[in-house]
DNA sequence: CTTTTCTGACTTGTATGCAAGATTTGTCGC
DNA sequence: GCGACAAATCTTGCATACAAGTCAGAAAAG
């Protein structure tokens, strides 16, 4: 809708692209990133990726193993429920702490909102799962605090990240209905109740996964080999219906 | 009272050694940070300095100015509301998403009240400023969510950044008598009046700034010659008695 | 004396080179 | 065929060299 933060430092293209292939599952986690790949891919030299990898482990959304590589994070069952639980904290109280809905804020909203149904019409998948995590940023736009802005895209992504881990299979409809929910009870004026709505449709999120389920570390073969991906029961032969992941 | 987070990475010392030293109000606000003094300092070289400004960048607490230096932030005033407001919004949710308090989290509180006590009876300034911060991190820490208190501790550098911008003069014991009542709340198990008094706290001290107020260029010049610093009445003699300035 | 220009000493920005460790692969012995 | 060993080939870690921009102060012009 808007392009990047505007006051926001841009530092260079290698970040951006990278959370832009998460926010919209490009990009697994456990991805490999190769410093001498993205150097070459983007013209630089290994100094500047280096820096933007530097950035990006503070942000939680990648890390490296010593003299082994850098890797696209695969959030523990631990970590998975620390973000959702630091997503309820801050959503609820953003939407708690808001008083009023302006008019650009409410046609932003039903825009967005729009976009997700066109989305799930369409089955266009990558960009349902963008819409999905973009919603909540929308949310933290209108309260118009940057720095919050900033913490949610990163919880977003690392979401997503969870979301390719553990979860099996979701259903769309569910995810974009908890989301009109919370704009109807923005429009009354009701911010306790987004609030609480917010908090709910995260905990449905949360209840969806599957916290037990191991990180399959022959995912990436299996996919290039395109294997049905790992199942509970191993001898099971694969089910004929195409799984519909999205980020949230 | 507990060293550095357990499962967090530990980059090297340059970070740490720079939050600490903002934290305990060693560093001001609008500070130069020399890649080369900060190389030789730590005996390493540029690179590694480097990369710890930039992490340091994406946390909000250093910025660049583009071949001029790396600078500490000195937040704007709309910066310093956006602080404000995410910290509310955090420390609020945290509380209220709070259900009970066990002994060891009790014990844990009651002896940092008792080192708060003991910092303002000794009039030890800088110990009682990063024990003003402190406090915030100490409960996100009871609540078990690392990611908020990762994000917490760098908004609580920057307010005290921030305080020392805008903050002509503060009674510490005021915040303390604020930490109190939050901590006796919840003991109470009453998390909701805690989470009220945490917004009512930080509200107290945001008010107690003076935003209007433009950064002082020349401070750091005023302090080493030992002149009062800038005040509202240009004319006005200095205050006999010393400011006591703390983070908080 | 004031103003302008220029030079030189700083700063960061970026690339590159080399060292050290991890992983893979080829090879040998059995 | 199979396991152990070794070397080749990757990876990042870190230091250094040089490019480019900024700023202060000297020197020259008015």
């Amino acid at each position: 809708m808007q392009d990047l933060s505007p006051q926001q430092n841009a530092p260079n293209g290698i970040d951006e692209a990278i959370v832009s292939g998460i926010l919209s599952a490009r990009i697994r986690p456990g991805t490999r990133l190769s410093e001498n790949q993205l150097a070459s891919l983007f013209s630089v030299s290994r100094t500047r990726v280096r820096e933007a990898m530097m950035r990006l482990e503070q942000r939680g959304i990648v890390k490296v193993s010593p003299r082994r590589g850098w890797f696209v994070v695969e959030p523990s069952a631990e970590e998975a429920i620390m973000v959702y639980a630091a997503r309820r904290v801050i959503e609820a109280g953003l939407l708690g702490s808001m008083d009023r809905l302006t008019e650009s804020g409410r046609d932003t909203l039903h825009a967005h909102l729009t976009e997700e149904k066109l989305a799930i019409a369409a089955g266009d998948r990558q960009r349902l799962t963008c819409l999905m995590g973009d919603f909540h940023i929308r949310i933290a736009e209108l309260a118009g605090n940057a720095i919050l802005v900033e913490i949610l895209r990163d919880l977003t992504a690392r979401t997503i990240l969870i979301s390719l881990l553990y979860q099996s299979d979701f259903h769309a409809m569910q995810s974009h209905l908890g989301h009109c929910r919370i704009v109807a009870a923005m429009e009354e004026g009701d911010f306790l109740k987004a609030a609480a709505l917010s908090v709910e449709h995260l905990d449905e999120v949360e209840t969806g996964l599957d916290l037990s389920r191991r990180p399959d570390p022959l995912a990436d073969l299996r996919r290039s080999l395109s294997l049905p991906p790992q199942s509970a029961a191993p001898r099971t032969p694969p089910t004929t219906k195409p799984q519909t992941r999205t980020g949230e």
